[in-house]
DNA sequence: CCTGATGCGTC
DNA sequence: GTCGGAC
DNA sequence: GTCCGACGACGCATCAGG
């Protein structure tokens, strides 16, 4: 600890204040320069005289924009113009876009779409040759270890000698309902007492995609084309539930089917869409349902950061307890408002201040907003154990006083209700 | 050695 | 993951 | 249409400090 102070200290000693402030930046992990990935293939393509749209796909294939650079001042444009997807090298995930329903998502198609279960669990992309199997995660971090049982389905599950797939992999209960995703988890990047987690929560495979298979780069084909040969090249592992029409009624009731067993909602893949890795676009649309909205009171409130510096931009959300009166908090979100509104519930919230502690304002229980959120999970956090999944606000409700909002056993009802359709541990 | 805080990844 | 804003 | 930053919920791994 002494020596790495004292390396910082000698460090920021020598630099000049603008250097300190970025290398302190750089320490922190906070940058907000405005500068990501975007402007870096930019960069790099300006630099080596490369066109942009080479370096993006090179970016794309490769997921690392740091590689990329290294490839074209050692070998050149050739060497990325020849670059395909490679084996047991992840490439960037492809991408949905949000729709509002399964009609929108025929629309946008042109009438006819592919749409497939969409399971609240994790991504993974696999990788496989011959007995060996490498599994990735979302972010391209090497999951492997941590799912056994997933490369034991691949080994047996995928006749063919290589292969690139894709699924979601999910917790599910003894009945094979899903699981709430929070119970997955506890599998996803474990190191520790795996063959112990193994049978406490079992997790299961569904394959959507094949990007490769012995020899032959598939990410070029259409969607259609690659869900066959997928179809054709496992045995003994599910695929997520497909359905192709152009029918909105039917469309519909396949939404709800999903919902009904406890799936998240339903994805809509063009059927003429190549896979286009780190894409998010239209070919991919994703469905979802919120659940039923909530008035909630804020009672307390934090500064933002960056561009909401100075703005009371974070909100603590509660729902009334009917047996104490008291308010509980929920969940917290800094979503929904725009920028003028977020100026104005400064105003309101710092005229209802009763306390400040650093960078948080407590306020008398009194602005209500309506809140829409996609899951109640169970919190160890929050005293009622129980905090909204992706809370955001969808409405200031002035016409409702903090007696009206909703209670804390409502919240409670509603998340008993989820078990309906989702197991229990 | 244990515990609470932080880091980092999933959504 | 969601949302609003900048371009 | 695309990118970016503003931050939410968990849970595991790791670290700092007693």
């Amino acid at each position: 600890r002494e020596r790495k102070d004292r390396l910082v200290e000698s460090l920021l000693g020598r630099a000049s204040p603008v250097e300190a402030k970025y290398l302190v930046k750089i320490m922190i992990g906070e940058m907000r320069t405005g500068f990501q990935e975007g402007l870096m293939e930019l960069a790099v393509s300006r630099a080596f005289s490369t066109p942009l749209e080479l370096v993006q796909k090179a970016s794309m294939l490769t997921g690392d924009i740091g590689e990329v650079a290294y490839l074209l001042k050692e070998h050149g444009e050739a060497a990325l113009s020849k670059l395909g997807l490679r084996l047991m090298r992840p490439l960037k995930p492809m991408l949905a876009q949000m729709a509002e329903s399964p009609r929108e998502a025929i629309e946008e198609h042109g009438g006819e779409t592919a749409f497939e279960y969409k399971l609240d669990g994790a991504r993974i992309q696999i990788h496989k040759v011959g007995e060996k199997v490498k599994v990735f995660s979302r972010r391209l971090t090497d999951v492997t270890d941590s799912l056994p049982e997933i490369v034991q389905a691949v080994r047996e599950g995928v006749k063919a000698h290589e292969a690139v797939l894709e699924g979601e992999v999910i917790a599910v209960g003894r009945d094979g309902h899903p699981l709430p995703f929070q119970h997955l988890m506890r599998r996803f990047r474990r190191v520790y007492e795996i063959e112990k987690m193994l049978r406490e929560i079992p997790v299961k495979l569904y394959l959507f995609d094949l990007l490769y298979v012995d020899g032959e780069s598939l990410i070029d084909e259409p969607y259609l084309e690659r869900r066959n040969r997928l179809s054709r090249v496992v045995e003994g592992i599910p695929l997520t539930e497909q359905l192709v029409t152009g029918n909105p009624a039917e469309a519909e009731r396949f939404f709800r089917k999903a919902l009904e067993e406890g799936h998240e909602g339903l994805m809509a893949k063009r059927l003429d869409s190549p896979y286009k890795p780190g894409v998010r676009g239209k070919h991919w649309l994703k469905i979802k349902e919120p659940l039923e909205p909530l008035d909630l009171v804020i009672t307390a409130a934090e500064y933002g950061y960056g561009r909401r510096h100075g703005w009371l931009s974070d909100y603590y959300l509660a729902a009334r307890d009917e047996e104490t009166g008291e308010f509980l908090v929920v969940g917290k979100t800094f979503k929904g408002l725009t920028d003028q509104e977020i100026i104005e519930m400064t105003e309101r919230l710092k005229r209802l201040a009763i306390m400040e502690e650093g960078n948080r304002v407590v306020v008398k229980p009194e602005i209500v907003v309506e809140v829409a959120y996609n899951e109640i999970q169970k919190s160890p956090k929050y005293k009622c154990g129980m905090a909204l999944r992706f809370a955001r606000i969808t409405r200031i409700r002035d016409d409702k006083s903090p007696e009206e909002v909703d209670t804390i056993q409502k919240v409670r009802k509603i998340y008993e209700k989820q078990f309906e359709k989702k197991a229990r541990l």
